[in-house]
RNA sequence: GUGCCCGUAGCUCAAUCGGAUAGAGCACCAGCCUUCUAAGCUGGGGGUUACAGGUUCGAUCCCUGUCGGGCACGCCA
């Protein structure tokens, strides 16, 4: 630990540590400390008593007696108490609870940071989203659940990589590519009997890139007669009708012809909405707050020859072999329900092939935690992502791969159904301009990533109270406009005296206020964003309750003083885990 | 059918890695602005934690089963 003081917990448990090695012989190292939920528990309470009782053969009353007898004498502590069935409940004296104020005030945003992670560099992929179109709504739960969970490992220490992972490689991107060609020819007038494919992207994007690939590729539009020709379809003025069953094998044959007609244009173009999607995407993300420090492409996996690599060390190693002509890895022998393909019949790789190259590039970069957010529907395929890595030899425990759960709109209490083939969804841009950024932001962690969110857009886009991001801004601006109407100088404010802040809201709030710290460990631990977001609110509902309480500018100097201490912390407080958040603090609403 | 996740107040969700009397918001009812912002506050009713067993000092949490919901089960990505 390199904070100047120790926390207020780490004192506390060395407290108790101390009382246990009096009376075990073999002490736990460290003894649980809770928060009770009830005042009358105390500050804090623990069930060590509970815990040793088993061992030591003693009830737990007679083992927590030991202990309060043993528990050597402190400032911190006021008095301690045996309760229930073993507690050891801890009241802290007014001066103990009190200290976090100037530590807050002299540490800043740097209140609550811990060196859990020093010295150590974590990666962090996620959104990820084919660049295939705009981000949904869907992207962007996973766009501010990865960003706030960066934002906490950072505070935890952390050295963070975040990083998104282009999938620049694969069928999409042809179909993308096509479907941009086919809308340029439509909007000639040369393509006449020829239907846009139902499996094609339909967007309005889809639209624009095809009237600016128009303009920057001469040779892009072509007679409708070589394309028919191509695709082994008979001259006709009619409308052609392509039954559905057969929309891949289509699409695959369009595909084909696309590149024959088109030649090196047909990569140019596949360039030009890739690079056009890719910078759509950035922009939207970073307007919404989320920042990559690299954007890593699968198809340089592929021209660096790393997928080739990785396959032939799984084949040295024993664990490939051949069945109906493609290439399998022995993924059931490392706890996957079954063995997959890598190499399909046809020679090329599969995505999967591509991912096992990716992960092993993570493992080779040398991070000491790699975190791979993924959307639910992906969570059949750690197994095999685990599997390839530990028949590498890499120990895959370094890997977390928490799951954020599907977003369902709600408009009108009609659920809104999605889908980005067909370009019927709400995107993410849409979602911000309705309701703002920091409602989104807030909005999308302030349930546990792994539970389904039902999106109210009714609700988010009224600009109603109901709102929580409003709630918690609103206390923070509250109190910036107290601090001014004080008019004092904030900085003197951690040398107040704060011995009177001993009411009954006041003892609440410093409670809430160094629980801060341990909050954040936990949250950063679990990747558990909305931790924080609960939190704030806390911190924010016991503060209006005390503006609404106490007139805090009236009173001795003294008083005034140590009560503009405490406002300054709780801002503090608020303002930096807001910020954890994506959320702004604005000075006034 | 198999695997994973989930089931908590009328609704949307929490619950300090097994702790004490399960908590918030919304909605509903009754109050509070001549005083630092009423985007606020105070009080009230609301629960067999889906169901049935088990483990132990103690279970919303762990185990088994049943019911109900979601997702995944490709040589797609």
């Amino acid at each position: 630990m390199t904070t100047p003081e120790e926390s207020l917990e780490a004192r506390l448990c060395a407290l108790l540590t101390t009382a246990v090695q009096k009376i075990s012989p073999s002490p736990m190292l460290h003894p649980a400390l809770e928060r009770p939920r009830q005042s009358a528990h105390g500050d804090f309470a623990s069930p060590i008593a509970l815990q040793l009782a088993k061992g030591l053969r003693r009830p737990p009353r007679e083992v927590a007696t030991q202990l309060i007898a043993a528990l050597p004498s402190s400032t911190l502590i006021e008095r301690v108490e045996l309760a229930g069935p073993g507690f050891i409940n801890i009241f802290l004296t007014a001066q103990a609870r009190q200290e976090v104020v100037h530590e807050i005030l002299r540490r800043g945003s740097l209140f609550g940071s811990s060196q859990k992670g020093a010295g150590q560099r974590v990666q962090v992929e996620f959104v990820s989203s084919n660049p295939t179109g705009p981000l949904h709504v869907g992207h962007g739960r996973g766009a501010a659940y990865g960003a706030s969970v960066a934002n906490l490992l950072g505070k935890a220490g952390y050295q963070v990589h975040r990083e998104y992972y282009v999938n620049d490689a694969g069928r999409q991107m042809d179909i993308l590519t096509v479907s941009t060609w086919l809308r340029a020819l439509q909007q000639s007038g040369k393509l006449k009997s020829l239907p846009f494919p139902g499996n094609g992207y339909q967007g309005d994007y889809v639209e624009t890139m095809a009237r600016e690939a128009a303009q920057r590729f001469s040779d892009l539009v072509i007679h409708e007669e070589p394309l028919l020709s191509a695709l082994g379809l008979p001259q006709t003025n009619d409308l052609i009708a392509f039954p559905t069953e057969q929309e891949e094998l289509h699409m695959d044959a369009l595909i084909a012809a696309a590149k024959e007609l088109l030649g090196p244009t047909y990569r140019a173009l596949h360039h030009f909405v890739l690079t056009e999607q890719l910078a759509d995407c950035r922009q939207d993300l970073e307007e919404f707050g989320v920042v990559f420090d690299e954007w890593f492409s699968e198809q340089s996996l592929f021209d660096s020859g790393a997928v080739a690599l990785v396959v032939s060390r799984l084949e040295e190693a024993g664990y490939l072999y051949t069945e109906k002509g493609a290439r399998w890895f022995r993924s059931s022998a490392f706890g996957d329900e079954k063995d997959r393909v890598v190499q399909r019949e046809n020679g090329l790789y599969t995505y999967f092939a591509s991912d096992i190259a990716y992960h092993v590039d993570k493992f080779e970069r040398g991070y000491d935690l790699i975190v791979d957010i993924w959307g639910a529907d992906h969570h059949g395929y750690i197994p095999r992502v685990r599997a390839a890595l530990k028949a590498l030899g890499y120990d895959d425990s370094r890997l977390s791969v928490p799951l954020v759960q599907f977003v369902s709109l709600f408009r009108q209490g009609e659920k809104a159904q999605m889908s980005t083939r067909k370009g019927q969804f709400i995107t993410l841009r849409e979602l911000r301009t309705e309701v703002g950024r920091d409602a989104a932001r807030l909005f999308y962690i302030l349930r546990k990533s792994d539970q389904h969110l039902d999106f109210d857009l009714d609700l988010a886009t009224s600009q109603s109270q109901d709102n929580p991001v409003y709630y918690i801004q609103y206390a923070h601006a509250r109190i910036q406009r107290v601090l001014e109407r004080w008019g004092g100088d904030p900085a003197q404010l951690e040398n107040s005296a704060l011995h009177p802040l001993i009411h009954e809201e006041e003892t609440r709030i410093l409670q809430i206020l160094y629980a801060y710290p341990a909050l954040l460990e936990q949250a950063a631990g679990d990747f558990a964003p909305h931790l924080v977001a609960f939190y704030l609110r806390d911190l924010s509902a016991e503060f209006h309750a005390y503006y609404n309480r106490v007139p805090f500018l009236e009173g001795e100097s003294v008083q005034v003083q140590a009560r503009m201490a405490l406002l300054g912390a709780i801002g503090t407080v608020l303002r930096d885990g807001l910020s954890l958040l994506g959320v702004s603090a604005p000075d006034r609403m």
